[in-house]
DNA sequence: AGCAAACCTGAAAGGTGATTCATGTTACGG
DNA sequence: CCGTAACATGAATCACCTTTCAGGTTTGCT
């Protein structure tokens, strides 16, 4: 059985494991990633790990919830100072994006929880949806977005991020030296592309017109007299 | 080495042996995923895996590559009965629900592949996503979606479906009992919703005004004189 | 300084699983 | 119906990993 380190040296040396466990994780994958390899990370003793931690699965359902929380801070900090849902959508988008440049290791790892933590996959991902959903249904009060069923739109705005950020930030990431200061984040045409898509599908307003035959002139947008 | 079979038995047992190995991998992820459980999955000695596959990467590179296919064939059959471009997205989604509903290997093996086989998993979304584009393209000639970056609207899309899939379909879908033609799909309600907010996304039309203050009269609408 | 308690260590036990290969079986053209 | 190429098999080999543990080191308290 793991224990809770009783003195400053024992704190260091856990917290040595952990940081040393999320990049190897984020590197080499749950499997390929051996307990020898983490204490060699953490230029500790083989042994040493089995008096912090029960095992492999341990110290990665630590990873998990540790990158979650620190994911959801950096999102709500940055929401935090926005006046409107637009503004808050913004910041928060950009921070999501922000923290997966600095932290690859985030969607790394949280793919591999499907098998290896499905317990903490979920969690991860239902957490991060209840801040959404809460938001969302602030900004409904104020008119700020329409009446809708704000889960649905919690998890269709999560999908947005995650597959944007896999693609921009995770993939054009590569080859890049890790210059610290000059990662490369979502190129600013496409996040405000991004905005624009989802913007317009939160805003409140009338519904679209049935499908506007090409080149007619659009429907009149004017309310009756 | 391994060899394409040359009789007609030999096929049978390769095919065994993809099928064996897709459920398997779906069902314990590739690290459980021993070569003895998907040559006994096959009903196949252990040593006639090899004779068909390099090795464990080998038949998981072919599992992912035949999943794609048939998830892309499902989707387009489906979208081509449409007469525009709303009917093809409904009914592309639909197709995608239902595949990911009947073979939730799909998600489960994607997910994997990141570490197993990321050349793989990359081909697999691009793919996808290069569908999307094809028709966002079409139809913004025939004026039915906005102006806009396809290839950014192309990913959204692809998150919103593989997040609302994940949530409805995969996580709904434990403990239902395998009754074959009576496997749940995404609720009519959330589907609706999801259209909504993918419909207004792509609309054509006026930009989303500047955020309504609470209960004032929406901004006019029509052009200058 | 002296002494527990906490901490650290790496060799070794005990497993697991991928891959090979020598040998046996089946299919089929001639 | 014979011979040969294709196919099938599973015991054995090899490589690697988790976890334990007996014994050393450091820390902090008095």
């Amino acid at each position: 059985m793991s224990a809770q380190p009783r003195t400053a040296r024992g704190t260091r040396t856990r917290a040595k494991l952990l940081e040393a466990a999320e990049t190897v994780f984020a590197s080499v994958g749950y499997h390929e990633a051996s307990i020898v390899k983490i204490t060699e990370g953490a230029a500790v003793g083989l042994g040493t790990f089995y008096l912090y931690f029960d095992g492999k699965q341990a110290i990665f359902d630590e990873v998990v919830e540790d990158l979650n929380r620190r994911v959801r801070h950096a999102m709500t900090d940055a929401a935090r100072s926005a006046t409107n849902r637009i503004e808050a959508e913004r910041a928060g988008f950009r921070a999501f994006f922000r923290f997966t440049a600095e932290h690859p290791a985030l969607y790394r790892i949280i793919r591999q929880a499907e098998f290896v933590s499905p317990g903490a996959l979920r969690l991860h991902y239902t957490r991060i949806v209840d801040g959404y959903i809460a938001g969302l249904k602030a900004a409904q009060l104020n008119g700020e977005v329409r009446d809708m069923d704000p889960t649905v739109a919690a998890w269709a705005l999560m999908g947005i991020g995650e597959l944007i950020g896999m693609r921009w930030v995770l993939w054009d990431e590569e080859g890049t030296e890790p210059v610290p200061g000059a990662r490369p984040d979502v190129p600013e045409d496409v996040f405000e592309e991004m905005m624009q898509f989802i913007e317009r599908a939160l805003a409140p307003g009338a519904t679209p017109h049935a499908p506007t035959p090409a080149g007619s002139i659009p429907p009149q947008e004017g309310k009756a007299p």
